[in-house]
DNA sequence: CTACTATGTCATCAGTTGATGACATCGCCC
DNA sequence: GGGCGATGTCATCAACTGATGACATAGTAG
């Protein structure tokens, strides 16, 4: 038996690639464990690369959780301009709601947000969200207070959908997501009228 | 000079003085640092109580956490019974953005709630809030999905404090607390509507 | 006063964590 | 194909964590 690439197909080396993994398997481990309750062992095991790594690419743990914001807003693009207020919060709901918890979604949760990590919120939050709703809501007749309103109603998002993610509220949590997404663009319309 | 108490007034040993003070610097750690960034070191420092101690009155660190839940959902009585929607998440909002987030607000925004837990979340929202709320939209003519509506509310409203706490949503993070207290109403009224 | 229990203090353990640097190996440029 | 930087692996460190048990002392019942 040749000593060929039996059980051990050796993966080519590739920078790219195992920092994207590093940065995949923290937003999952972030989002499951919290910035403490994710070891870099674990991440590196997840990713299937050396925890040694993460200090190569990233400096540090908390680099890497950087990392996984900077990703989230990068992806994000302008997915909500030019939209009407209802459309905004439907898709922000679907989003947060499908995908589980962003690692946005998980920062704005977070009780001590570092100076960097609140930076990338508010880049992210404040540009991609708070600015297509407020202006929706403008065109709609409601120019007063938009900004105010327009993250009220993210942050009355986040919360539903952290509640029903993690179960905290049993009955929100088994509900339809049709349903809730209804309730939601109620809720969005009584910030207009 | 006589070996007076001088700069240690030697605290009287008091059992149930300790367990308090250890249950409210938890509190406030838990709040601050999450489930694993606080220390059982650093709680004992706060409350001037040896760390030892926790192990002696709760059996570890996640019993003393329990006891923080517990805690508050002994001293949350029936605070919002018969009153109506308006009136209960008013006063809601109020306990959870100006007290701060309470230790349940805070699990409930957690990402991996515990089983015991979430069996104090659900005892004392489901009793203490949902249910309450639940009646008083069903007493306002809005008996469908009043279950539903209200945890929604909860959760909005949840998240609303939440992100005011933090940060995360500027605007929303300086506004004045009796504008937003009156959006939530907005709010919860879209939900009787 | 004595003895006993409740309460508090202290030193220390074994496990885990994030980080580091020495080393090995790959892949590419000339 | 020789050389060299990029990439990955490994062993290990110092710090920290939660927990434990031996010990000290206060308060009290008899």
């Amino acid at each position: 038996m040749k000593p060929t690439a039996s059980e051990a197909p050796r993966k080519p080396r590739d920078s790219i690639a195992t920092r994207k993994a590093l940065v995949e398997a923290a937003r999952a481990l972030f989002d499951e464990k919290g910035f403490s309750g994710a070891t870099v062992r674990a991440i590196g095991e997840r990713a299937g690369a050396d925890p040694a790594l993460i200090a190569r690419y990233f400096g540090n743990k908390e680099g890497l959780y950087i990392a996984t914001l900077a990703d989230e807003s990068d992806e994000a693009g302008a997915r909500y301009a030019g939209l009407d207020p209802d459309q905004v919060v439907s898709r922000l709901f679907e989003r947060w709601d499908e995908r589980g918890r962003t690692p946005v979604a998980r920062a704005m949760a977070s009780a001590e947000p570092d100076d960097q990590v609140l930076e990338q919120i508010h880049s992210l939050v404040g540009f991609r969200l708070r600015e297509p709703l407020a202006e929706g809501l403008a065109e709609a007749g409601t120019a007063e207070a938009a900004e105010l309103k327009s993250e009220i109603l993210i942050g009355a998002i986040l919360g539903i959908c952290l509640t029903r993610a993690n179960g905290a509220l049993p009955v929100l949590a088994e509900a339809d997501r049709e349903q809730v997404a209804e309730l939601i663009r109620k809720i969005a319309g009584s910030m207009i009228g």
